[in-house]
DNA sequence: CAAACGTGGTC
DNA sequence: TGACCAAGTTT
């Protein structure tokens, strides 16, 4: 049935009435729903981008913890940002928004803007995000489509097609908007997420408890897991990267180096890494990454350690060799931005990917000299030593 | 517009 | 235990 059809047929008054009243009684306590600090839901949004609430709880009290005001986060460095980011993923996020707070307090005197407009000019605010923001915290009567409502109102309409592009995405933001009651639209929209992420979860959904199930389409037909029609994912590919831990032993440092503006993990840091190609052998792969950051001679060891992780659509088994300098690097060299040598125990104040950290993980565990010996009697179940 | 962009919770 | 998927935006 198309949205338009539905809402004509559909009581929607009742329906307003039925779902304020579950959230009054289901409401999650969420930590950024205590607050109307415009600020403080913003980060929270952001965060919650393609991302779990579970995920983001901590996460969110330790930013603002850290950068308690928008004037705070626009004056810290973007590595400190990161910093906090590393693990939520989808790094662009953190950039948007550190770049976000200096345009507020250039042009906003640091206080958030109020109008939507505005709002949604801001880099990484889009419309779901700029109308919740404007919604929760600022009390604009605004619709918001994301995972869960998607999910909510496709089944209720039972709408065929997919819901994230036209012509379905634009009848669903019609009728988000359409739905909205005159008053408590704040509540009506958090109660439309809740419900969906509580109640019409995407794999068994409790119709049983559900206050909108005499409404739903979906749910008439027996028909509720076939909504919302989502384009198919793309399909994993397997690929191998191979990274070094190059050894300066006289210093005891490492070369770690920043990942450019563009692509996976842009601004974080690094052990030097490579895609490895496949006429190469592994270890040519991993000469080849260490000679792409550094023209010091070096002598490259065995590998120390192999994982696995996922990245969008990649499988990638992740090979760690170590190398070490011939020659320390000279006190008085020039060290060129993008590289840095870092002691072990330093390696936690730098921004890392989550496979990386893994890495860091294991080397601050099994301390150099101990290092190879005692790796294969610890093996966590992610990663296996390789002899 | 299709593709890029990460990671961990969950069942 | 591996597949699915999450409070999307940008280019």
């Amino acid at each position: 049935m198309e949205p338009d059809e539905w809402k004509a047929a559909t009581d929607l008054t009742l329906l307003r009435k039925k779902l304020l009243a579950w959230y009054r009684q289901n409401a999650r306590d969420l930590p950024w729903r205590r607050t109307r600090d415009p600020y403080h839901i913003w980060i929270s949004e952001i965060m919650l981008q393609q991302t779990t609430v579970a995920t983001v709880r901590g996460y969110f009290e330790r930013f603002l913890d850290r950068f308690p005001s928008i004037e705070d986060l626009a004056s810290a460095p973007e590595e400190a940002v990161l910093h906090l980011w590393q693990g939520l993923g989808y790094y662009r996020r953190a950039r948007h928004l550190h770049r976000a707070a200096q345009i507020i307090v250039r042009d906003f005197g640091g206080q958030f803007p109020t109008d939507p407009d505005e709002i949604r000019g801001l880099p990484g605010l889009g419309r779901y995000t700029a109308n919740a923001i404007a919604c929760f915290a600022l009390n604009h009567r605004l619709p918001i489509i994301e995972a869960n409502t998607r999910r909510l109102w496709t089944r209720l309409t039972a709408a065929t097609g997919n819901p994230a592009k036209p012509p379905l995405a634009t009848s669903l933001w019609q009728l988000a908007q359409d739905v909205l009651p005159k008053r408590e639209f704040a509540d009506f929209n958090q109660g439309a997420m809740d419900l969906g992420s509580m109640i019409c979860t995407p794999k068994s959904p409790e119709c049983d408890k559900c206050p909108l199930a005499p409404f739903c389409i979906a749910h008439q037909t027996g028909t509720e897991t076939q909504f919302p029609q989502l384009a198919p994912r793309r399909a994993f590919v397997d690929v191998e990267h191979v990274t070094v831990l190059l050894w300066d032993k006289e210093k005891n440092q490492l070369l770690v180096t920043q990942r450019p503006d563009d692509g996976p993990w842009a601004g974080l840091w690094e052990f030097p890494r490579v895609e490895k190609r496949d006429e190469e052998d592994h270890l040519s792969a991993a000469t080849r990454a260490v000679k792409s950051f550094t023209l010091q001679e070096f002598q490259t060891r065995s590998a120390v350690m192999t994982l696995r992780h996922g990245i969008m659509h990649f499988k990638v088994t992740l090979t760690c060799y170590e190398a070490e300098l011939l020659r320390s690097t000279p006190s008085k060299a020039t060290v060129p931005s993008g590289i840095r040598w870092v002691s072990p125990k330093d390696l936690p104040t730098l921004p890392f990917s989550s496979p990386q950290r893994r890495i860091i993980a294991r080397l601050l565990k099994h301390p150099v000299p101990e290092r190879r010996s005692r790796a294969k009697s610890r093996r966590d179940s992610r990663s296996q030593d390789v002899t």
